[in-house]
DNA sequence: CAGCATCCTAAATGATACTG
DNA sequence: CAGTATCATTTAGGATGCTG
């Protein structure tokens, strides 16, 4: 066995598997990641918020995605799903624990990305066609 | 205006304006947190790395996708390419300075996710369908 | 109001063959 | 080795109409 491989081994196994393709967590990974989940979680960080309010909120989710992403989240257990059972409808979602944590995260992220992206906006101006 | 707008608003102020659709953030946030982008990250945090070894550290990613991803992160300064004029070819990646800082969030996110797996597991057998 | 079902388009990704 | 080009497939996403 080669060094390098080695050394990407031990990595692999701190950090468990992610990157092997047959890891469920990679999976995983795609669906916390995926646009829209991303979008809720910053909606819902500070608010239990209504199907529309969340929809309202996130400008662009149409409902077959925004339905589909709670769903997503719910069968996780990022967030919970409330129904009150009153003509018209009313149902709210707020984070569990879990995605809370997960939120937190996402937000670091997000909020390096604003501050970051000026540098970045940057850098693709400045960026060369590759020769 | 009614209360619950105006919190929104305030939070769409602080956080910038990601959950405004038109806002070209969205768009890099989406480019940073694509599926093999990440995975990009995670194998070259550590180490340079050159085109077929990041392919084989990372299961199951297509050439055609690497080489893509490669193209927008370095657009994007998050990797510098660094290709030695030899026959054959040899060409290094390695993370910047902020390519090393956006790793850093997605490592804190992959590492909270690989802990927290089981627990979404179980959460994903216990979840009952909805009535 | 809060969805679901259906149909359809666009985008992401993969497989394969080829090249400097 | 490090890609590109092309074609085929899969998946995400949107539009619309309908319902408890």
């Amino acid at each position: 066995m080669k060094k390098n491989a080695l050394a990407l081994n031990q990595a692999a196994t701190l950090r468990g598997e992610l990157l092997n393709p047959d890891c469920p967590s990679r999976e995983l990974l795609k669906r916390i990641t995926s646009r829209w989940t991303m979008l809720v979680m910053l909606a819902l960080r500070d608010n239990t918020l209504r199907f529309s309010e969340i929809r309202r909120a996130i400008g662009g989710v149409s409902e077959r995605m925004l339905a589909q992403t709670l769903r997503y989240m719910e069968e996780d257990g990022l967030l919970v799903r409330t129904a009150y059972e009153v003509v018209p409808p009313h149902v709210e979602y707020r984070l569990t624990t879990l995605g809370r944590e997960a939120s937190e995260h996402v937000l670091a992220l997000t909020d390096w990305l604003e501050n970051r992206f000026p540098a970045i906006q940057q850098q693709r101006q400045n960026a060369e066609p590759r020769p």
